[in-house]
DNA sequence: ACACCTTGCGCAAACGATGGAGCCAAGGGC
DNA sequence: GCCCTTGGCTCCATCGTTTGCGCAAGGTGT
């Protein structure tokens, strides 16, 4: 068990040449699978794996992708892990790459824009083979990195400019949710209460772009006219959007009849304030989120979800990959939508 | 920004050095940083630089690491990522590689042996520069694989027998809720109805086992012997833990007094489950959950959280990497308490 | 007997970066 | 005049694999 011996070298090609009498080349071929092409005798194929298992040889990957020129990584670069979405993007992603017999390296870049190039600079420099960029905040630099490095790229989850990218359908998205949240609020409230509101996000940011676009179409299209305020894209923060609603409801004198909620830590923000307020008052109030959290499923009050499709995202991306696609060009991929649990209107009854 | 150029190869060292009038050598110590150890002018380092900046030279790594027999990477592997606590363990786990000007290579396993097995060959074969293992099946296996191929590691949540582990403090923290649960729970019930209950985990995790021992020492010394029927480590699918708690509140003619849940994905199984009864009866259930949430924490009944310190895990991992230490050693990290937010009982009344 | 394949393998030059061992000139001490 | 130091470089072997080319032995057809 414990054991820290200076730990010899590992074996290498030649070690395993030397103790088989055969030449490098013959075990290089053997051990990588292409010896049929050099015509190496099975007999002499089975002898050389046999003393390469018993010596525990494993190939130097690092030599291997000097010589070849590629490394068998697969890079991802994302925000942070620390988020459902992104975290399935990366279960995902991981499945694709083995499947193709790679090494996933996924990295996230805390949204920071320096960090964003000195990892995408470290993962060129490790000759990564190709690179999916999921939520960058400057994807343009990004992308000028890898066409300068020669890596092939692609977009997730974000639209760029000289590569393919591969999006959700935040508009339809955007719009279902709201057709779904405005077939059952109440209707007939008099005033700006009696108006669907649109909260989170940052406008800059082309997901929470679309999907104000696909509020306000469907809105504007069943209610009238959207007015501005109707949007408040106050970005991510779950205190602020906490603040945000507080004064939302100051204003209109209540919760409004429904309520878009850009994303989840928004969500949470909304959430730490309503709790507080009489279960009537949130009864009142439709509540749409685009993001998915199978917990909250379980509050108190039907929450309307949507499931942004990650696994058909990172698919496709691979199937661009695959299929050594380089020219700008965009792929969307529809969302789904999570109703809440029917219990909640029966169970929990807060009237 | 349409420009699929063939993407000419790029810049090695010799060019440089062929535009810079020096020879590879000298370019390289500039470039890497040793050159005031070789004495080379500031004139002529700077000169280098800039020439290598006007033609985008980026080193090679893999050349690098050969000639150097190191890689630059540190390799965590953990069984998911769309997990809370394996997402934070992740993101501090790049934290403190990028402190250490190493890229986080991060590649879960799926809890599959084999896997397990693939993925550590692989980035072994990378030359890893050392490897974190959280959450693996047979962590000897590992080891000894590291071992063989002269890997630095160190177990995390997870008590190895080969090298240094940092795992949480789970008898600890299981005392704790249980503690806080038992505090708060309807003495006086009658029957089986009455005692507290385990449920959820597999006794053969070592993190599990430490629970139970955690949960029956508090049980015992404050009610008296535990019945083996206490402890229900049904392991961790939510359909099994719904079937579970369905079957003991059937047995039991209700829900116990306590129930401690031992991962959040049982706790979601027992969700899907408590919520369709009447309210009453989950109020007179106290939950204690192994496990954090924040969601949870807006649930329309209390719910204790315990929050492990995946930080500090973190950060004790990498001393014990920074120290060199190999030898077989145990730290232990307390994980936290979190209680649930004051507004359940008052607001959301279920009486 | 000669020109041919086919089979089975070895030689040696890369891949790009690194670092120990030089080499040469200028300056200083004796 | 000789030796030594210091500064400022260059040369070249090396890390472990891969792969284009080549070569010899044996078989086949004529």
């Amino acid at each position: 068990m414990n054991d820290p011996r200076p730990l010899r070298p590992k074996p290498t090609l030649r070690d395993i040449a030397r103790l088989s009498g055969a030449s490098t080349s013959t075990v290089s071929s053997v051990l990588s699978g292409t010896w049929q092409a050099r015509r190496i005798s099975e007999i002499t194929a089975e002898r050389i794996r046999s003393i390469a298992g018993a010596q525990g040889y494993s190939t130097n990957r690092q030599a291997r992708g000097l010589r070849r020129g590629q490394s068998e990584l697969a890079g991802l670069i994302l925000p942070m892990h620390d988020n459902r979405f992104f975290a399935a993007i990366t279960q995902s992603f991981e499945a694709e790459a083995r499947a193709r017999n790679l090494c996933p390296v996924v990295v996230s870049t805390l949204r920071d824009p320096r960090e964003e190039i000195r990892t995408v600079e470290r993962l060129i420099s490790q000759a990564i083979d190709f690179l999916v960029i999921a939520g960058a905040t400057d994807p343009a630099a990004i992308g000028a990195l890898c066409r300068a490095g020669g890596v092939r790229h692609v977009y997730l989850d974000l639209p760029g400019h000289d590569a393919p990218s591969v999006v959700s359908d935040n508009r339809a998205g955007a719009a279902l949710l709201t057709e779904t949240i405005l077939d059952r609020m109440e209707s007939g409230t008099a005033g700006p209460r009696g108006r669907p509101y649109f909260l989170g996000g940052a406008p800059a940011d082309a997901a929470t772009a679309r999907r104000i676009e696909g509020f306000r179409e469907v809105v504007a299209a069943r209610l009238g006219p959207v007015d501005p305020d109707q949007v408040i894209a106050c970005g991510y923060a779950p205190s602020r959007a906490r603040a945000e609603i507080a004064a939302l409801r100051e204003r209109l004198g209540g919760l409004p009849v429904a309520l878009f909620v850009n994303a989840i830590t928004v969500f949470e923000g909304v959430l730490t304030h309503i709790v507080t307020l009489p279960p009537a008052e949130i009864e009142g109030c439709v509540i749409g989120c685009y993001d998915h959290d199978p917990i909250a499923s379980f509050l108190p009050f039907p929450v309307h979800m949507i499931r942004q499709n990650s696994e058909a995202l990172v698919a496709r991306a691979f199937e661009l990959i695959d299929a050594e696609v380089d020219a700008p060009l965009l792929v969307e991929i529809a969302p789904d939508l999570v109703p809440p649990r029917s219990i909640h209107s029966t169970r929990f009854d807060l009237g």
